[in-house]
DNA sequence: TCTTGACATTCACGTTACGTCATGGTTTAT
DNA sequence: ATAAACCATGACGTAACGTGAATGTCAAGA
């Protein structure tokens, strides 16, 4: 009971030449070949078929297909692991770009022109790198003796409230990750959030920006709210984003 | 004050090659070129490599961003808001294959091997349009009747209990939106769903999975859930099917 | 001035996973 | 016998460049 490259690619659902191609690549060969020249498929190629499909669907190239099917040995477990990882990566990725598509349109929308400068922030890497020196330098120069100044002058039971002030204002803002940054009551913690930085120091809305970047980007920090939810950082960043344009 | 090829890739992080096939395709001329054959772009072509440039972050082609370019009275807002859409629908199709790899993961994991149709479930298009039509026929043909007959046994105020217990556990779920669907939290939901259900019929688990998968796949119950929240259909459909699996 | 190294140019093939003719032989059904 | 439907093998096209290869040009140091 062998099957034409007709009969199988109607079976499988796709074309001859798919048939033809995987054969040339030696992905799948014809389990005979007749004298005519045809090639005839048994039910063992149609099984290693479906498997190759199976795989093609979780979107692996044919190179790593070949590669687990070839070796028994192979560690299917650990393969599909990291390609769950790559698909994620890409996931983050496509959300990011969404976020840019919508922050381009609200420009569009409320005609502001974005300057080049704009356009480009984000997505050059010099820029960024530039940016984010700047504000690690604005934290750092300026703000960070201002800081511990206003820290030192805080009684214990001060520090003690403050602290917990904070965490609660995070904690609350972990509760409200499914809604809109521009959501109201994200935004009423997120003024709660500004109190507290202000508890330290006066942020300009530049420095705002810049710590809500910060959150997202630099390790460190991004590590920290992670802890919280995974996707804090980026939460928060919108958020940020969107309370500083409404100053 | 021209640039060079080099000069001008190096500034906007690409290299000489894009710029090469840029000119080649008419999408980005140089500005002039000199008698030695050397490619010299201006400040202005600088300005088109940016704006390119930025499309293509937003995953446009070429094409497309040459379109954009090219037409002054282009609708770039709507240029965008369709890209939006297809980077959805790029993430609800890499959702689903994270799904069918934890799936297959899981199978691997407890030597349950999948069978060749379970291996094939959900990516043939006939199984799956046959699944639904089976989902829709069960809850139709012999439930529709029996969960008629409950429905008008019940008081007023049965009616009205049922219906808001059943919104409110819709709405427990949707502020568990970020957790995982084996969490306990909300499985303890899935079992008051359940009950929930059960208030009009009593359902197979076959049933309840292919609710789930309604819920998802049915434009008319989908439109529903994601009026609570966009993430709310994929979501349940895969707490359903962690539910069920407990069952 | 000569040489060297960094830059420039234009082919032109390689990449992925097939789609799409083109040309010609084979099988099957009428 | 003839047409329809199938088979085969090239071979080019796709998107957006990467990567040589062969060769010409320019700025700078010995």
């Amino acid at each position: 009971m062998d099957y034409t490259v007709k009969q199988l690619a109607d079976l499988a659902d796709v074309t001859p030449r798919t048939l033809h191609y995987y054969d040339e690549i030696g992905l799948l060969r014809p389990s005979s070949i007749g004298e005519n020249g045809y090639r005839y498929y048994n039910d063992t190629a149609a099984l290693r078929l479906q498997q190759i499909l199976f795989y093609r669907e979780l979107d692996l190239s044919l190179d790593e297909i070949g590669a687990i099917l070839a070796s028994a040995g192979f560690d299917v477990e650990a393969a599909l692991h990291q390609h769950r990882q790559a698909l994620q990566q890409r996931i983050s990725r496509l959300n990011h770009l969404i976020d840019t598509i919508d922050n381009t349109i609200q420009h569009l929308r409320g005609e502001k022109e974005m300057s080049t400068q704009e356009l480009f922030q984000g997505f050059d890497d010099e820029t960024q790198a530039r940016y984010e020196q700047e504000a690690a330098e604005l934290y750092g120069a300026e703000t960070v003796r201002e800081s511990s100044r206003r820290w030192k002058s805080y009684t214990a039971e001060d520090k003690a409230r403050i602290m917990a002030e904070g965490g609660q204002t995070y904690r609350d803002l972990a509760h409200m990750l499914d809604r809109d940054p521009a959501d109201a009551d994200v935004q009423a913690a997120m003024g709660r959030w500004h109190q507290h930085i202000r508890a330290f120091y006066e942020p300009t809305p530049d420095i705002l920006r810049g710590l809500g970047h910060a959150y997202e980007e630099q390790p460190e920090f991004a590590a920290f709210y992670e802890a919280i939810h995974p996707d804090m950082p980026g939460f928060l960043r919108r958020a940020i984003d969107r309370y500083v344009d409404m100053l």
